[in-house]
DNA sequence: TGAGGGTCATAGGAAAGGGCTATCGAGCCT
DNA sequence: AGGCTCGATAGCCCTTTCCTATGACCCTCA
């Protein structure tokens, strides 16, 4: 059984005449005639009754003809479907954020995209770096925004921004007065980090490698917000990267003080399965981030 | 775009490896990619993204393989359709039957062929010979029951019975003594006839070819049991054929006299198209006829 | 009644589509 | 670097499908 022996019974049901279906059909009579008797065969009815009065549906060639219509109709809708999908910038993406980013990146890159490819909305996943990664790689996500260094086989990177960390202390801390302060500085018992799985936890460990040990449990929030609320209330210093730190997050009870040079900072990057079929979507998303205003330097 | 086509990409979407949607679409692997490819040319649409990771299905291909499966089950029912109209005996069959049968066949007929061909139910269509001739002929109706002579061109005739016609005058009308009664003795202007159109009206006024003109308006009746009723009532006399007065029939204030020789009679056949394509069932309906008890002589 | 026309089926050969085997190429893993 | 996995490609074959020509049948009309 085919989808053209179903055109050709529809098309015989509706003319009641086997040449002028076969016109219709773009075919010749005969080659129709020969396929509507196979398709007879293999479905063991005969549907219609040929006779020198004309040609007449039998009662289970109206119900088969119908059904075949319902078919094609189906058929027709892949098309169609097909036609919705052919835009790379129509259609869902599923996008991966860590943490730490998601919530100071995602309001503004949402109202980006709305505007600039308002067919294309995201579907966001925000996690660890290393369930997104297993999300990518298992095809669950298209792309994901996560810090470097990133990558491996199968998987490429393209460099976002570059953001710098900055110190954060409550204001009434010997360190909220100074205009800036060394990594080395910092005094690894007061400081607070996020969980052991963030990646921006062992980034400000690697940057203030001096740390011999990991602070003492009860010194950890479980979100960037968290750590700011507890560095608000006096439990301790924190470290938070620059886009945590814009004016919509100030609050008058934590002061951010700027790390003098090596100042160390994190590179965040878009990444994807090699052989994406939808370049063009990340190149929009790439686009988006990049003329946000961030306090990041491009790369 | 074709059905098998859509099987292909249904097996990929599931098993994720074209390999193993070869397997199970019992080809091999080349063929099965060069018909994905195909189609996703056809469509315009990446469908799969095949990486070393894996094969992923995109945005546009889940949509595409989810409208494919529908596509699929309604190609399936196309089958299961087939499977219940295979048999002859399964379905309605159209039969059209003639204003002065219906009424005293149609009763028993049913009640026969609901025990012999329960699968078989009848959709009847009572209606003068002359619309039934059209409707069969369009296809409208599969076979009519009617009285010969009937026939043309495409159309085969099976006789069914022979059924005498019979004399009925009131109870106390000086015919209702006779124990039989000659045609020619019946007066013209005593008796009444069904309307223009019936084609027992022709057969009465055929056998009693004596009378030169037609009843004077006023003394017709739109059925056989308005004529009855008529007679009953005394407003003249009528004949009728005998299956319209068995036992189930009689009144008191009618008696029916019987023709002396020769009886005029009418043979009623089943007529259909040559070469329709159920036969069985036309044979269960005459083969139902037959073995009714009726006041005919079976042909 | 016999010629003509209409309609669907059959026959035979050509074109195409789909299938197979063998092989390639990319990328991962050891 | 070499082996392995997996999808793509190449080349060939065969089945399917299509076309043209013709046949069979039957109705119609002169």
């Amino acid at each position: 059984m085919t989808l053209t022996e179903l055109r050709y019974i529809v098309a015989v049901a509706e003319t009641r005449h086997f040449g002028h279906a076969a016109e219709r059909c773009h075919v010749s009579q005969p080659s129709l005639s020969a396929s509507v008797k196979n398709l007879e065969e293999e479905l063991g009815v005969t549907l219609f009754e040929r006779g020198k009065r004309g040609v007449f549906l039998t009662e289970a060639g109206a119900q088969i003809v119908a059904q075949a219509r319902r078919t094609l109709e189906e058929a027709e809708r892949v098309k169609t479907v097909a036609r919705q999908g052919r835009d790379p910038l129509k259609g869902v993406l599923r996008l991966g954020i860590i943490h730490t980013i998601a919530p100071y990146l995602l309001p503004q890159l949402v109202a980006a995209l709305r505007r600039d490819a308002p067919e294309m909305p995201l579907d966001v996943e925000e996690n660890t770096t290393a369930n997104l990664d297993r999300m990518l790689k298992a095809g669950e996500l298209e792309a994901v925004i996560l810090a470097l260094p990133y990558g491996g086989p199968g998987i490429e990177t393209v460099p976002l921004y570059e953001e710098k960390f900055r110190a954060v202390a409550p204001a009434k801390h010997a360190l909220a007065r100074k205009k800036s302060v060394a990594v080395e500085e910092l005094d690894a018992g007061e400081l607070l980090l996020l969980p052991v799985g963030h990646c921006f936890r062992d980034q400000v460990l690697d940057a203030c490698n001096e740390f011999s040990r990991p602070p003492e449990a009860g010194r950890q929030g479980n979100s960037l917000e968290t750590l700011r609320s507890m560095v608000a209330s006096g439990l301790g210093i924190s470290v938070l990267p620059a886009t945590a730190l814009t004016a919509r997050h100030v609050s008058p009870l934590v002061k951010s003080i700027e790390f003098s040079a090596p100042c160390p900072v994190r590179r965040v990057a878009l990444a994807s399965r090699r052989g994406f079929h939808r370049p063009a979507a990340l190149e929009k998303l790439v686009g988006a981030v990049r003329e946000l205003d961030l306090p990041v330097t491009a790369l």
